[in-house]
DNA sequence: CTTGGAAAAATTGTCGACAATGGCCGCCGC
DNA sequence: GCGGCGGCCATTGTCGACAATTTTTCCAAG
């Protein structure tokens, strides 16, 4: 392993922004809760320059609130906002879906219709359900997000909207309870991509996100029924 | 002018962000051009602190580009990089515009009603055109995102997206040289918005981003026909 | 004149100390 | 006993100095 060039090829404040947004999205450090500039710069073993630097990053991907001369705290987020966050994925990966079935490679296609044999297989064998629903479920956006070319758009989603769709994941320990459903969606949409089928891509993959918030919601209202 | 109360509200850090953004949304630094921490320390009159924490700012929303151990340079934006945003803006403010029509307040729908007024007027004067499409027509558009009531997508778009988007028509003086047709597709958006329309509200918002693209892009063949 | 390398200069990266502000706790008065 | 007030403490905000790296410049060799 060559930490050493990896190390020296980024600056400490990129390390230490790398390691807290993990550790956040990963649910470490319990969300909502206060943390100090001291002690994370004890923790992560910076001093407090290039920590406040990345807080200032986390800052902007609303993964850290900050008030001042008071304190930093993690994000914790709410049902609506992930609703919120649900609504923009609807339209961003829509647009994506369309833009990868006109722009994908034949490499990319290849790949992504491999991946998701792949996640059928599991699916078959009834191994880790879990671990397809939690990683393997983003692997397969990301690829499609990626295969949009866009890079405005791949930033948006992949830098900033799915950290925190991550943080909720793991905030509220999700399991997809429709890992079948969702399968079937996906090839649906693979193969919308393979024919090169830009609207019925987007439509499918719209259609997607949607069933995966009215899932979330149900969800919702059976925790807390009022 | 409570200068003094603005002044003590908000961080050192925070203030110079904000100046360093609108220097670089207005062109008052040049575009593409390399600037060193010392002499915007310098110029703003606050210690390489403060400037750095909103330089990482300003890094995630693309403004700037840094290097390692070599420098910061403005962001320049290409023509290829302005389509890629208007293809998510398009998505995003079709969405906003939807929801809008679904959730925006009487007083909001009032006051857009209001605006667009205004905007007819100073057309039918011929008074101060250029003004109406540079910064009246982000108004219109800022309104009905912030009629969308989804905290997400109002950061995405008017934190992000419209700053590089200002920068653009900076960088070369874009004057829309569509006025009337463009302020005839706001005022069909309102009676939409005002119809509580949803889905004529946002093909319309779309339709009316994707003109403005394709505008754009006749613009670019012009200048360079290859 | 070009090219290669090494030293110097300039710039960025990091740190520890100092200043300023907000919150907490105990005291005093009612 | 309870509420308000003032001082203390902890934490954040800011700064200047030092270390590390890159770029530039200059000199010499081909």
């Amino acid at each position: 392993m060559n930490e050493v060039l990896v190390d020296s090829s980024r600056t400490l404040a990129d390390r230490v922004f790398s390691r807290l947004q993990d550790d956040i999205v990963r649910g470490v450090i319990a969300p909502g809760s206060k943390v100090s500039e001291t002690d994370l710069a004890g923790r992560y073993g910076v001093s407090r320059g290039p920590l406040r630097e990345a807080i200032r990053r986390l800052e902007s991907r609303k993964l850290l609130e900050r008030e001042v001369h008071v304190g930093t705290r993690v994000a914790s987020l709410s049902f609506d906002d992930l609703i919120e966050i649900y609504h923009v994925r609807e339209a961003l990966e829509g647009l994506a879906a369309g833009l990868a079935a006109r722009l994908m490679t034949a490499e990319e296609v290849a790949g992504l219709t491999e991946l998701l044999g792949q996640h059928e297989q599991q699916q078959d064998l009834r191994h880790d359900t879990a671990y397809f629903q939690r990683e393997g479920d983003l692997d397969f956006h990301y690829r499609i997000i990626q295969g949009s070319h866009n890079r405005t758009l791949i930033r948006m989603l992949i830098g900033e909207l799915y950290h925190l769709v991550r943080v909720y994941r793991y905030q509220f320990s999700t399991v997809a309870n429709r890992p079948q459903k969702a399968l079937h969606e996906h090839r649906r949409i693979v193969e919308a991509i393979e024919a090169r089928d830009a609207e019925m891509a987007e439509l499918l993959m719209r259609r997607h996100i949607s069933r995966a918030r009215e899932n979330i919601e149900q969800q919702a209202q059976q925790r807390s029924p009022q």
